[in-house]
This record gives structure tokens, C-alpha cells and sequence, in this order.
DNA sequence: ATCCCTCGAGTTCA
DNA sequence: CTCGAGGGAT
């Protein structure tokens, strides 16, 4: 993607590659933080930053001390299962130790993982054609527990711990409904007189909200994710508040020896005998399966009304699973995959400025770049400068990020822990990167102050051509950026003064691509009038006003043409333009103050002799949904933009935000947080079928 | 003066 | 999608 890219006036930060002793401070640097935050989780259910992001530090720990096995500490994070028990409750001894898993993050950790597996074994892992190679299971964001058994009454239910030793807390398990009291034979397998079980207790998301809400009114923090919830719950001294909270639990691992041969084996038998299994889990023959999988539950973790984190994947063959033995915190014989984390640490590698068409100056950060949920992310806004104050970030800083409703990348919180002293702050720029004209301030917003700056006259021809307003297709940035180069234009009037051999001029361009081009510039004259006066780029001006514009051209019934449009709104009296709505004075200003600029008339006087022929709105539709406002989330089979217009047609309203005063959310394939809100306002939704039914109306 | 709602503008990646 | 700010209701 061809953007402007303008380095403010600071050296770019070295990427060279970390030498032994740059890497060996910042594992300190990391342990450090990591174990902060290791005890603040596990001991006090607190953590500062989030899971995702912690795993990304931890990784990058162990990455550094892959590199350099020497500097591996007998004491790192990455040597430790879990945190040490408080003192308040009973401690219990595991009959045998309670491990975690390793974590992979891609695939080929996961080859890397069966390829050391096999090795060790001294054989391939064996293909049965009756026996799965591979289970796996969804792991669920919750809390590791140990369950035992005497003559099938729970006895004592208690928490990880360091592995070695946990906390008693059967007082509070026993008032959870998943999590049986009482065991018996129900199908082919005896229940032995004393069972061991492990399992997971957590909360839904919902109860995590619902419980997060009686928090707030008590005045009391809230918890910040449902692992913290499901542990805080368990460590309540009083049963009564973990039984009114509606924790849940499945069980995953028979410890005991009750003849099993395999991990899928263990989930049929414990559901024989009254336990709540994962339904999900699925053994697997291939690593493909395995693969497919966790594409498949990555995509879906969001319609659980659980947390997961990843899968994990274990050797289906108990006996090959025992033989492969435990090596510091997990076991050979199975692996977490985690899945693409919602969030992720990395570093800001510069922050850069960007000069929009109106001039607004952005600063931006470039990143180190890092997987979130799903894609690879290299760019981040920082809005302005009041952001970049508030988030303190500078240059060369390890930051978490996300992707804010999954999608837009965002820097959420500076590690300045991890600083090594070489940060640089950004600095303000005085003067435009692009043009160095005069900058001045706008509120937060800093702009060039320039309406010929190259970044802003760039940036109004891309808004020009761009799909709401002239819609020419084919006719990107890029080839733009190419046009302004070769001045073959110099103002959005320009494009339609475009010859066929103009374009050929330019790299790359045969006949047939030039062609469509100009065809394209051609079929894009005719132009309804509210995408007309939205592409003039009228400061304050956008979609919405310009249909109010044009119903206010309308409504004086002058005949149609440009030269009659600047007419019109040139003579219009500022108190005509405020009596339309949602015109106040700052727009009805911003309006005369454009048809009234020189350069302007001399950019419309050039559109009128391009022949644009502005089309005026038809009324012929019959208005069945008169006065009702709507707002669409998801995908749907055709744009967003034509619904929105078929709607407008039949009189309704199509908005971007919800409120009480709308009266249907139009919901798609993958919809957004909006469907979630919309069922908290009791606002109707509409799928697709129910769209087209009223629009058949 | 103050709140709520809506619009504009800027932004990312496949 | 989010932020900031304009417009309008109160």
C-alpha cells in the first residue's frame, strides 16, 4: 500500500541485531517483569497485563535463551510451573505431580514438537487404522483442579499449586453443579474405590459481566478476565459466595489406573460415570487434523460462551504417552497450541507522520511485526500527540498490543520495564513533514496549514475518485501517487482532462489497463448529487450532510447543474444552511467558506466543463419503512453501502452507532460487539432473510 | 451549561 | 472501530 510516509525529523532506530550482551540484559529485563507478573496471577489472581500478552513475553525469553543456552537461569520463569500456595488454606499433596504443557505458537512449533517427541521415543509415532494418533482437546482459560474420589463421594477437591503441592478447596468445588458429588457405574467401567480426576473449573463470559456489574455496585474491583474470576472464586473462605456464582467444570484426565489404553478412552470413561466432559474435544489421525482443528476453533472461540486459549494436542496412546516421560514443567508426550492471541508484545521501531487531505497531522507507529488474532500486524495509530503523551511510548519501546474490535490495531500500555535507556521521544513537529508550512493547533489536532501541501492535495484526489463519492474503479493510490509524479494532474478536476495516451505514458501500462481506466473515469460522470458534494471534500462535510445539501438543492427547485450548485450555495444565507438539520454554524460556515475560495471555483469551473451529469434522487419507491432507523453489523451476500441505499429508498435511516432510538440491527456473517449490545438495549435483530422480506414490502 | 447522539475523519490488513 | 467535536435537546 503506497501511504506517505514522512520520518519527522528523527533517526530512524537501528535494527541491528541483538549481540549476546544487549540480549542477556534484556532477559533480565524480561525475567524480571515476567515474574512480577507471574506472582501477581497465580498468587493473587491480579494480573497487570494480559494473559495473551505475557505469553509473548515469556516466549520471546525463551527464544533468547534457545540462542544462548548459557544464559538460562536455574531460577527463570520459563523453568516454573505455577506459583507458590497461600498460607490460608489446607495444603494438599498431588499424588503425582500436576504439570502444565509447553507452548507452541505455530505449526511448526508443533512439527518441531512431534519430531523431538519421535525422536526420543526412538520410533514414529504408530498410524492404527482403529486408534487415533492424536487427541485434542479445547483448552479452556480456567483453573487446573484435582479431584478425588473415595467410594464414589467426593472427598477433596484442591488446586494446582507449584505442581507439587495445591490448596484444598473441596468446600468450595462441592457447590459447583458440573462438578459431581457422587459418582457410580453407569456403563462398562467399574468406579475404583479411590479415583484421582483432573479437570478445569471456569466461568462463562457472561456470568464474568454479570458478576463484574455486582462488583462495581459494591464499589469493589472488577475482575479482569475470567480465569482471575474462576481462581478468585475458588479462594473464597465462604462456600456461599462460590456457590452464587455459576462456576462450571469438565473434566480431561484419569490419574488413576483404571485400564485405560487412550486419552480419548479416559473422556468416554469419564463420562460413563457421571462427568461433564468437553464435547468438542476430537482425536485426530494427522498433524493436518490437528491443524485443521485449531484453524477451525480459533475462528469459533468467540461463539463459546467460554474462554479458550488455544488447543491442546496429546499422544492418544496412554502407554506411549507414560514412556515418553516428563521433562522440566510438562509432559513429551502433549503440547499447547496456543491460538493467535488477541493480544501480543512488540516494539515500536519509529513513529512516523502522516498528513491527511485536510491537513490533520498523524503520527503513527511503525512495529516490530507480531501476530494478533490471526494477522500480522506492522502499524498502529497514535491519533495525536495527546496519546503518545498519555501512553508515554517512544521509539524502540516494547508495547502490547491489540486489535481494538479485532481489527484495528492498537497500542494498549508501554512496558517501560523493558527499557534499556536508548528510547527516543517523539518529537513535535513545528512545521508540516511533508511541505514545512506552519503548523497550528486545532484542538488536540495538530494540521499543515497549507491547503496546497502535497499530503493534503494527494489525499483530497484519493477522497475523489474514492468508492462513496466519484467511485472510479480501478484507480488507486498508487496509480494517483503515479499520475501527481508524471503531472499529468495537479487537482482532482484534472482526472477527467485524462487522455487514453496519458495513461500509457505511465509504467506498466498496456492499452487494455489504460482503457478500462478511462472508461471507467468516463462511466463515473454520472454522479448522484449528494456523492458529488461529498466528494468536493468540504471540511465537516461527509456522506450524511451532503445528503441534507442536496435536499436542500433540491428543495429550491433550480434546475440541475454544477454552475447552479456553486450558485446556489454560494448565495445561500448561512441562516438557510442552519435550518436544515444537523447544520449548526460551524458547518454552515465551513460550506460558504469553501464555494467561496478562489481555488475551489476554479476546480468546479473545470468539473462543469467535463460534462459531469448530476443525477437527481428518485422518489418513485414506495417509503415502507418511513421514519424507522437501522444500523447493519457483519457481513452481508451484497455491500453494506447498497443495503444502506435500499433502505434510505424505502425512508429509513442507516447509522453507524447504536442507541436506544434504533429500531433493528441488521446482523451478518461474523458480526461485531454491536449484536451483543444490541441484545443489551433490546434492540430487534434482523438477519438477512428478514431484510429482504421487509424490503420486499 | 451540560448531556446525549450522531457525524466526520483517520486508520489496518487480506 | 474509535475518537473528538458539532448539533440539538434539556
Amino acid at each position: 500500500m503506497a501511504r506517505l510516509w514522512v520520518v519527522c525529523g528523527i533517526n530512524e532506530l537501528k535494527k541491528e541485531r541483538m549481540d549476546k550482551k544487549e540480549a542477556e540484559k534484556r532477559a533480565a529485563r524480561l525475567r524480571k517483569l515476567i515474574d512480577y507478573n507471574r506472582t501477581l496471577y497465580h498468587t493473587f489472581d491480579a494480573p497487570e497485563i494480559d494473559d495473551a500478552a505475557f505469553d509473548t513475553l515469556k516466549n520471546e525469553l525463551e527464544e533468547i535463551e534457545n540462542k544462548y543456552p548459557d544464559l538460562v537461569k536455574k531460577d527463570s520463569p520459563t523453568q516454573k510451573i505455577g506459583g507458590t500456595p497461600l498460607d490460608v488454606f489446607v495444603k494438599v499433596q498431588h499424588s503425582q505431580p500436576m504439570h502444565s504443557f509447553f507452548d507452541a505458537f505455530s505449526r511448526e512449533e508443533i512439527e518441531q514438537w512431534l519430531a523431538r517427541l519421535e525422536k526420543y521415543l526412538g520410533h514414529k509415532l504408530p498410524q492404527k487404522k482403529q486408534q487415533p494418533t492424536f487427541y485434542c482437546e479445547l483448552k479452556i482459560d480456567g483453573l487446573a483442579i484435582e479431584l478425588v474420589y473415595k467410594e464414589g463421594v467426593l472427598a477433596q477437591a484442591s488446586t494446582r499449586g507449584d505442581g507439587l503441592v495445591g490448596e484444598d478447596i473441596t468446600q468450595n468445588v462441592k457447590t459447583i453443579t458440573t462438578v459431581p458429588n457422587h459418582i457410580e457405574q453407569l456403563g462398562a467401567y467399574p468406579v475404583p474405590k479411590t479415583l484421582v480426576v483432573r479437570g478445569e473449573i471456569f466461568i462463562t463470559q457472561k456470568e464474568l459481566d454479570r458478576i463484574n456489574k455486582e462488583q462495581e455496585k459494591k464499589g469493589q474491583k472488577p475482575y479482569a478476565n475470567t480465569r482471575n474470576l474462576a481462581a478468585g472464586s475458588m479462594r473464597q473462605l465462604d462456600p456461599a459466595i462460590a456457590a452464587a456464582r455459576n462456576l462450571q467444570s469438565f473434566q480431561y484426565d484419569i490419574v488413576t489406573n483404571v485400564g485405560q489404553k487412550t486419552h480419548e478412552e479416559q473422556h468416554r470413561i469419564l463420562a460413563s460415570w457421571g462427568f461433564f466432559i468437553n464435547t468438542h474435544n476430537k482425536s485426530a489421525n494427522s498433524l493436518k487434523e490437528v491443524f485443521d482443528f485449531r484453524d477451525e476453533w480459533q475462528k469459533k472461540r468467540e461463539k463459546l460462551e467460554y474462554e479458550i486459549d488455544g488447543i491442546v494436542v496429546i499422544v492418544n496412546d496412554d502407554a506411549i504417552f507414560k514412556a515418553a516421560g516428563i521433562v522440566g514443567k510438562g509432559p513429551r508426550g502433549a503440547i499447547a497450541y496456543k491460538f493467535s492471541p488477541r493480544q501480543a508484545t512488540t516494539i515500536v521501531e519509529n513513529i512516523v507522520m502522516q498528513v491527511g487531505r485536510s491537513g490533520v497531522i498523524t503520527p503513527v507507529a511503525t512495529l516490530r511485526p507480531v501476530e494478533v488474532s490471526g494477522v500480522t500486524i506492522q502499524h498502529a495509530t497514535l491519533h495525536n500527540f495527546d496519546e503518545i503523551e498519555r501512553l508515554d511510548v517512544r521509539m524502540g519501546d516494547t508495547v502490547i498490543v491489540t486489535r481494538s474490535g479485532d481489527v484495528i490495531p492498537k497500542i494498549i500500555q508501554v512496558l517501560p520495564e523493558l527499557r534499556s535507556g536508548k528510547e527516543k521521544k517523539v518529537v513535535i513537529p513545528k512545521k508540516c513533514p511533508v511541505d514545512g508550512s506552519v503548523v497550528v493547533k486545532d484542538g488536540v489536532l495538530l494540521k499543515c496549514s497549507n491547503p496546497s501541501c502535497g499530503a493534503q492535495n494527494r489525499n483530497r484526489i484519493i477522497h475523489f475518485v474514492s468508492r462513496s463519492a466519484f467511485g472510479m474503479e480501478g484507480l488507486g493510490e498508487k496509480i494517483i501517487d503515479r499520475l501527481l509524479d508524471e503531472g499529468l494532474i495537479s487537482d482532482s478536476a484534472d482526472i477527467f482532462s485524462l487522455a487514453l495516451g496519458d495513461i500509457k505514458v505511465l509504467d506498466r501500462f498496456g492499452e487494455k489497463s489504460a482503457h478500462n481506466i478511462i472508461e471507467s473515469i468516463e462511466k463515473s460522470k454520472k454522479i448522484k448529487i449528494h456523492s458529488f458534494l461529498y466528494a468536493l471534500g468540504i471540511p465537516h462535510v461527509g456522506q450524511e450532510t451532503a445528503k441534507t445539501l442536496e435536499k436542500l438543492f433540491v428543495k429550491s427547485k433550480i434546475s440541475l447543474s454544477i454552475n447552479n450548485v456553486e450558485e446556489f450555495f454560494e448565495k445561500v444565507s448561512l441562516e438557510g444552511l442552519q435550518n436544515a438539520q444537523d447544520i449548526g454554524p460551524i458547518i454552515a460556515q465551513s460550506i460558504k467558506e469553501w464555494f467561496g475560495d478562489p481555488q475551489n471555483k476554479k476546480i468546479l469551473k473545470k468539473l462543469a466543463d467535463a460534462q459531469i451529469a448530476l443525477q437527481a434522487p428518485q422518489k418513485n419507491t414506495k417509503k415502507t419503512l418511513e421514519g424507522m432507523i437501522f444500523v447493519i453489523t457483519g457481513t452481508l451476500s451484497i455491500p453494506r453501502q447498497r443495503i444502506k441505499e435500499m433502505l434510505e429508498e424505502r425512508g429509513a435511516h442507516v447509522q453507524t452507532s447504536l442507541s436506544e432510538n434504533v429500531d433493528a440491527l441488521i446482523v451478518g456473517q461474523n458480526p461485531g460487539s454491536k449484536e451483543k449490545k444490541a441484545q443489551q438495549l433490546g434492540i430487534v435483530l434482523w438477519d438477512e432473510k428478514t431484510l429482504q422480506q421487509k424490503l420486499k414490502k
